[in-house]
DNA sequence: ATGAAAGCGCTAACAA
DNA sequence: TTGTTAGCGCTTTCAT
């Protein structure tokens, strides 16, 4: 491997002066730099990233921690967080939970053993609270993106789950739907606790009587029991006229499902869901959706996460933004005689 | 931060004591050990795997460079690399060059300053080459994912484009289509090329003559030119029956624009394209497609890289795997009357 | 403008 | 079984 030192043998200067030349700090006469940029060519040099990060206690990477990689809210959100990074010079590394507390436990030991700068992350859920903390305990900043976690201050970029929930119920109500199911994730997780509450809010609003077995509480991510969905897709009795799904994924399963089964969407089951599909929002159903402002969540929360980390002195007060979800009105939701 | 000499300062041992606890070496008593360890959860230790990266010189860290993450190849391919990483104890990081070579210079700089013990890498085309070099020059074990870069021998794992393009054009045929334009990445990808060649051995063999009007050669990833894109859709005289795209994203895009203009799927446009939509595949249109096996991608490539690191020093030949590609068929096709 | 020495946190090699 | 020494590649401090 070639050092700073095999530079400055060979270029016949001190090995302070290469580094000096590296990070264009100090004063060095042209010449020198010359002489010293030269050899580092000829040898291929390349700094190791490693030894720097060593001493200067910093590594000038982030790290974002999402729960699934295959849902488009999250790589979009992704793509929104690796812009701000590079706008501000940070590299940006990627890690994927699949919404397992176990490989989250994981990915926060080569968090903290790898010394990364900061962490934006979604966690899994409420028991993500200790690895929370014990980023906490190292004085990793971090910021949460799209759950709280109760037991935890910290900056935060949160969707308005609730009325995001709310508003397609709502908006299926007045497509004359009276029953209407829902499925959602973990009631673990934060936002799936409020797209229940905005469900059943929009429910009493118009005083309709929340019925449990309506209600199927699974998983948000790749880890979903078929089983359970297809059994409660089949209890339901009356069968509801409209499916609300907590999120994209959610949707698609039960889209699959449904079709499965011989049923059509709208015709035979209207369904909408939190969340859009990405470039998949063109396919059929077209969904009715609340969209959730996705590369957003990364870019706003990148550039929180790097101010935390400039201003590491100063104590600010901890930040949340809140992105309101925009429902759009696509082609998933067949309009009942009985419409208002 | 705590450090090994802080735990050997409470636990009345050595550093090298401690060291050996940490990373169970040599032969240390149990009560030694016990007395560390409980040093070592009293104080919070992390051990600094910067540190450590200095002087074992590897990090256990392997890196995997996607061109898309909005795709559900690479990411489907991602899980199969991840999970193959963690089999052998490998951390895995990621990171996404969106089909863009700036980017991918980028990461190739992390990559080598960061000292990652291999790489897999889906290259941005045949202008990768510098980069894989680079690589090669450095001593970086890596393998190439997806495409073949010329000038560049190593390990690599590809899917039989040409065939899966020519499967789907004859299925086309043999439903009665003549006249099948093609969208496709550009032609400096080793996979858009073998995807054209496909397409054209097909037309070939049938007796339909090429005709360069219907061929259109774009980008795959995220940054294509969509105003180009309908200028093609729009100019095709007279319009083709059925379009064959080169990847799914690009189906997708097709898709969408289609129905901007009020055309159905497969009523007035037969589509099929190569990759399968991972969730989405049950939307409609029904995508009839050449599935690559993306997860093995992933989980193979993965073994071979680790294979390559453990048997560094033996020098074994370059491997190179080809998976087929199936072809399943759905309902996005429309078998014309003049079928056979 | 340039260099020498020390040390970041850890482990390999050797010593006791 | 445990400890001492040296050094991984780099930068900070202080000296020249």
């Amino acid at each position: 491997m070639v050092t700073i030192y095999d530079i400055a043998e060979k270029a016949n200067v001190s090995a302070m002066t290469v580094s000096r030349v590296i990070n264009n700090t100090g004063k060095i006469s042209d010449k020198t730099r010359a002489k010293v940029r030269k050899v580092m060519e000829e040898l291929h040099y390349v700094p190791n990233h490693t030894a720097r990060s060593l001493v200067l206690q910093q590594t000038h990477i982030l790290f974002l921690l999402i729960t699934d990689i295959t849902n488009p809210f999250y790589t979009t959100l992704a793509r929104g967080a690796e812009d701000a990074a590079k706008k501000s010079g940070y590299r940006l590394l990627f890690g994927n939970s699949d919404e397992s507390l176990e490989k989250e436990a994981d990915y926060m030991s080569t968090i903290l053993s790898s010394r990364v700068d900061g962490v934006l992350i979604a966690p899994a859920g409420d028991p993500s609270l200790p690895h929370l903390k014990s980023l906490q305990q190292h004085k990793v900043p971090f910021v949460l993106l799209d759950r709280e976690v109760p037991g935890i201050e910290c900056d935060i970029v949160l969707g308005d789950s609730k009325e995001g929930a709310r508003g397609l119920v709502e908006y299926l109500l007045k497509q004359g739907h009276r029953r209407i199911a829902m499925i959602n994730g973990s009631s673990s997780i934060s936002s799936a606790r409020l797209r229940l509450q905005g469900y059943q809010e929009a429910l009493k609003l118009n005083d309709i009587g929340y019925e449990e077995t309506l209600v199927l509480e699974t998983s948000f991510g790749p880890l979903n029991d078929l089983i359970e969905i297809e059994q409660w897709l089949d209890q339901m009795e009356p069968a509801p006229t409209a499916i609300i799904a907590g999120n994209n994924m959610l949707a698609v399963e039960v889209i699959r499902l449904l079709r499965k089964r011989g049923l059509r969407i709208p015709e035979d089951r209207s369904i909408v869901c939190i969340d859009d599909f990405g470039p998949y929002s063109q396919m059929d159903p077209f969904m009715t959706v609340a969209a959730q402002q996705a590369y957003q969540f990364g870019y706003l929360g990148m550039q929180m996460l790097i101010e935390r980390i400039k201003e590491r002195e100063s104590p600010q007060p901890w930040k949340k933004i809140v992105l309101p979800a925009e429902l759009i009105i696509r082609r998933s939701v067949l309009p009942l005689k009985q419409n208002r």
